[in-house]
DNA sequence: GTCAATTCACATGAAAGAGACCACGGTCTAGTG
DNA sequence: CTAGACCGTGGTCTCTTTCATGTGAATTGACGA
């Protein structure tokens, strides 16, 4: 056994393939981003009042995932605190908030203890009023003279979760503060966010808007190729392999954290193989893989009556797979109830039911759509986007949680 | 045949309850001098 | 006398139920050509 783990680690060892790997991850901040020098000098124009110590104006990005919107907007802030130290007369802090990670940011309460603890104090996770909070970030901003500038990226999830007048209180909090000022920034990959708004809210938000195309798949290749360079040992690269990353991404309305990901784990498999070459098979081996962890990830660290859901509609899938039949709500929360028969589980409502499976369809594990029937009622037409293989996958996962407790 | 009303099977919204967690302030207890 | 243990109250969070209202088009049925 220790001879076998001994290859295994000297392999490992020889690197055959990566130069610097953590190029290629999603935490590592080029000092360049090619295709977005415009943005990026918008961006600055927009903020740079605030050197002088002034508010700036609201900001809004749009662009879809990995159009660079949140690389953009922390080059510029890194930028600009770097410049802001020389300056003495005022505090300058740009804080970023991600709200998509739900630990932090499903409320309002939340958001704000975010902030407060980014800000050097303290909050309890809960048990205080909200307004307490509030309060407190007041005070913690308004000690001394303070400009801040708060980035809440992909603010269109917490607005969903939470409602807009959060975004209303933010916004007219300038007025509560004596000595210093928020501005603030929001970044959205819903094209679509800003018209859900409330009209003051919408005005006051984004007096100055950004937009951040997707790149095509050139831009990709060249963005791959400027990585790959550095990141991966000369001559590993088969040709071709760059230009299949840059069509994959590409096809996903041009996202370049994808085809990043997918020349890593590419290069991973590469690694794994023993191979010194990355060839094109193993993009697509890493297409599947990250599609795979994606979902099964998921899967796991669902509750048990999201599982029992997700299988009601897996196996359902399965079987109306030959007679080309789409699956409805009605057919699953059928099953579902019977599944939770069987494994002694109570039954949650049709209306818990119907909000679980709109779930399924933002994780991207399902695709929905609402059609009627006419007389033969309205409902949702639910296909499963995920291959043969990941749904037997997925099954056994449920079924192994579902009978260790 | 045509057109509006009807009807189906849910979707979608709003409100509110249950049970868990927690902070805060007050009261009680035990250890200390 | 004081620090720490121990309540009770009131707040938030998540998950869920209950009640209410909305909705797109197939179907129905009355109507007129």
């Amino acid at each position: 056994m220790g001879k076998e783990l001994d290859e295994i680690f000297d392999s490992f060892d020889k690197k055959a393939i990566f130069k610097d790997k953590f190029l290629l991850q999603a935490e590592h901040k080029p000092t360049a981003i090619p295709h977005r020098e415009e943005q990026i000098k918008q961006i600055a124009a927009i903020l740079a009042p605030v050197l002088r110590g002034e508010r700036t104006s609201n900001l809004f990005l749009y662009g879809k995932t990995g159009t660079g919107k949140t690389l953009s907007i922390q080059f510029v802030r890194d930028e600009l605190l770097k410049r802001a130290r020389k300056n003495p007369d005022f505090n300058l802090r740009i804080e970023y908030i991600n709200c998509k990670l739900r630990k932090v940011s499903d409320t309002e309460y939340r958001i704000l203890a975010e902030l407060i603890k980014k800000l050097g104090g303290s909050v309890p996770d809960t048990g205080l009023p909200t307004v307490a909070v509030y309060n407190k970030f007041i005070e913690i901003i308004d000690k001394e003279k303070l400009i801040l500038i708060l980035i809440f990226d992909e603010i269109d999830q917490a607005v969903k979760k939470i409602s807009d007048n959060f975004l209303y209180n933010l916004t007219r909090l300038n007025s509560e503060l004596s000595k210093s000022q928020i501005g603030v920034i929001g970044i959205s990959n819903d094209l679509t966010f800003l018209d859900s708004l409330d009209p003051r809210i919408k005005s006051s938000l984004s007096e100055e808007e950004l937009v951040f195309p997707p790149y095509n798949a050139l831009q990709l290749q060249e963005i791959l190729k400027k990585r790959a360079m550095f990141a991966f040992k000369s001559g590993v690269l088969q040709d071709g392999v760059i230009e299949k990353c840059a069509a994959f991404a590409a096809r996903e309305h041009g996202d370049a954290r994808r085809a990043l990901d997918l020349l890593r784990i590419a290069g991973e498999l590469a690694e794994r193989d023993n191979s010194n070459k990355i060839h094109v098979k193993y993009i697509d081996e890493a297409n599947e893989k990250i599609e795979r962890d994606k979902i099964l990830d998921v899967v796991k660290t669902e509750p048990k009556q999201f599982q029992l859901v997700l299988l009601a509609i897996v196996e359902l899938s399965e079987l109306q797979k030959d007679k080309k039949e789409p699956v409805f709500t009605g057919d699953v929360y059928n099953l579902y109830q019977e599944l939770c028969k069987k494994h002694k589980t109570e039954i949650l409502t049709q209306r818990r039911v119907s909000d679980i499976i709109q779930e399924f369809d933002m994780l991207g594990i399902i695709n929905v759509r609402v059609i009627s029937k006419g007389r033969g009622g309205r409902m949702r037409e639910i296909k499963l986007v995920v291959s043969n293989k990941i749904a037997e996958k997925v099954k056994e996962i449920i079924h192994d949680s579902l009978n260790y407790n």
